[in-house]
DNA sequence: TTGACAGCAGAACGCCCGTTCTTTAGGATG
DNA sequence: CATCCTAAAGAACGGGCGTTCTGCTGTCAA
């Protein structure tokens, strides 16, 4: 059974479809994607799509709907130029939204962003300004970051236990340890940073 | 014709459908949509999709598959003025909301995302593993933070000027000035960092 | 109390979609 | 000249998909 070899046209058709999906952000229906490819018949169609699946560059949702995979993004860059100085710059890809969003969010629904005020996590390198991306949340684990509500008021701490009580942690000795009476109100934990310069 | 005005639900099917493609990158089938919304009827999924996509947040392709909008990747960003407590103001709607990658990145065919490594530059935030994000151009000013080529090598310092010299400095005191002999060349000029916990 | 409407359930339908099978044309190969 | 193999075309089909319509239930205002 020779089953699939890479066709030699695959790479053809998979630049189309890339085009495409740079266009519609969406794999269409095997007879669109006949006119994507300029072919007549579906069955050839899916002949193509399974090899790419199999190549790695597409896969399935448990609907059985098509979706690219990371592979399906990457670019051909020169390899050899690597050496003389230019980027393995590994994202050179996709110029277009929800590529870092994609990266840090993972729960959209539950997730805020909350601007960073103080210097009380400098040491952290979590700077005044920055913008905290947050997942709400009232549970979470020692050593996590989180926004924590203490006297009314938002303030991002390393999450601590000490003698059975959970504490606040700056990081920053010129802040003292939050040890709150009673119970602590989390708000949410921290996931991920961003800052803009300029 | 009393049309839709937005159901109040449908910001939580909203939600329900973000987390669902955060996770596969696809707008299923009516159907599935069904079990995504804990709903029964499809007449009913296809009403909360034609007020979502009147809403904005999804849109169709010529082939009548939706795929998400700008808006759709939209975080609120939390005011900083949420000292009354309970800053469920975020949920609600009248909030800004924001773009992660509209936020860092201005010019998308210019800009790409370097991985941070090394310590060298800790002491403005800097960490190794964070990720920069740098708009490629060989101009820079005194002061900004730019990836340039050394040594074949990507580094990350600030630009700074010696004695009419162009040199490069470190954020970390274990590390020396990097003093170029003749030219600098620059790659590109940090504009934006992006750090993910955990 | 009575509608009027929002919020959904459920059935019914026609068409398109993905799949499979069969057939064809045009190189290679020998 | 016979034979493969690749690269398609094309027909045929069953089921799922989106669409439409009709019906049910709770709520709230008049």
């Amino acid at each position: 059974m020779t089953d699939s070899d890479p066709s030699a046209r695959d790479a053809e058709y998979l630049a189309k479809l890339q085009d495409y999906y740079a266009s519609w952000k969406s794999i269409p229906s095997y007879a669109s994607l006949c006119d994507v490819f300029g072919i007549a018949s579906k069955s050839w169609v899916k002949a193509i799509l399974d090899r790419l699946v199999k190549a790695g560059f597409i896969e399935r949702t448990p609907d059985g709907m098509m979706i690219p995979t990371r592979d399906f993004f990457a670019r051909p860059l020169a390899e050899s130029s690597v050496q003389a100085g230019m980027p393995v710059a590994v994202n050179e890809t996709q110029g277009d939204y929800f590529v870092i969003d994609e990266m840090l969010i993972d729960k959209p629904s539950t997730t805020t962003l909350i601007p960073v005020k103080g210097d009380s996590m400098i040491d952290a390198g979590i700077h005044e300004g920055d913008v905290a991306v947050v997942e709400k949340r009232n549970v979470a684990n020692i050593g996590d970051i989180v926004v924590a509500i203490v006297d009314n008021e938002f303030t991002l701490k390393t999450l601590d236990k000490e003698r059975g009580q959970y504490i606040l942690r700056p990081a920053n000795q010129a802040y003292p340890v939050i040890r709150p009476q009673g119970s602590l109100e989390i708000f949410g934990v921290l996931v991920g940073l961003i800052r803009k310069y300029k």
